[in-house]
DNA sequence: GTACCTGCAAATTCTTTGCAGTGGG
DNA sequence: CCCACTGCAAAGAATTTGCAGGTAC
């Protein structure tokens, strides 16, 4: 019913995400420019959650190479949502993005203790999901579920001094 | 299982709104205010989801009597959390608060054509959220769903022309 | 060549904060 | 009377937008 983060694979998919954008900006008469290009790459290289501080700090600088400004990456994100690569949700007041394009529908955990995602799939959950909607006439698009509280590490630690003292 | 709207009935609490909040203010040395007092009992007059523009909208203006000011409305909507009396959410990008304080635990349900929040309550699904902690050995402060789509009067009026066209 | 795209800076939106004056207990 | 509270305006944080010049196609 329930699977550990570990257990979360990556769906076989026929296209590559960079093929996926690729078809969906040509559909629209959209362009591949090489900020689109890289950022893809560097999302999809790295399979965590993040928001669009951590991926700009992670980016080269203005004057480096590859540098992409600020408005361009929230632009590009924002496309890349569109195009169903990218999951967003609302977070502690930040928007958290996870990749969505082949990857399994999962819901989270959040540890309010050291900020951490942790991922869990529950066929039993959308059960319900349906059986609620139908109840109500309800046309399900989406869902979104996060149980908050304090992760297993974070737990042990209780009492022990921690490096990072997040909340 | 689940439950249509209608059917989420207040508790029986022991005390009002206004007096479980004295009690907190009283606990923590802070005071009676009258722009506190004014705050709860408009809020607590109203049953629906608000956000914080929303209620400074339909608040008193500058010049009138019982004028509060957003600063004060943000303070004192965060106390109101703190004291158990409202629940917040983020949803779209805005903060969504609702009346805790002798209400039971619920989700929702979200319709993104007229955005619309109807609410739900399912054993199955706090046993579910349970499970999952319990597998992963995460200890369970809290948790929040929300299934999107459209509701049964947006679905029926799909081709009518809508008089609040919001999304 | 056209129109989409990008970087830049300014604008927005939502919320918080510093401060001086007010008032609750 | 003291110190919390309020209103005001300014500051912040996160994101979006207008615009002029660049560049896919």
């Amino acid at each position: 019913m329930s699977a550990s983060p570990e257990s979360l694979q990556p769906l076989d998919v026929s296209l590559s995400p960079q093929e996926r954008f690729e078809e969906y900006l040509q559909t629209r008469g959209l362009r591949q420019t090489s900020q689109r290009k890289f950022l893809i790459d560097r999302v999809f290289s790295e399979h965590d959650h993040f928001d669009a501080d951590e991926l700009i700090d992670r980016l080269p600088r203005r004057g480096e190479d590859n540098y992409v400004s600020p408005a361009t990456v929230y632009r590009t994100l924002r496309e890349f949502v569109d195009a169903g690569l990218l999951n967003s949700f609302q977070l502690d007041g930040r928007t958290v993005f996870e990749l969505d394009y082949g990857y399994p529908q999962h819901d989270h955990l959040y540890c309010t203790r050291c900020r951490k995602l942790l991922e869990f799939q529950s066929e039993t959950l959308m059960q319900i999901r349906d059986d609620v909607a139908a109840d109500l006439g309800f046309r399900v698009a989406s869902h979104r579920m996060i149980i908050q509280g304090v992760c297993r590490e974070c737990s042990k630690n209780r009492r022990k001094k921690r490096k990072h003292d997040l909340v």
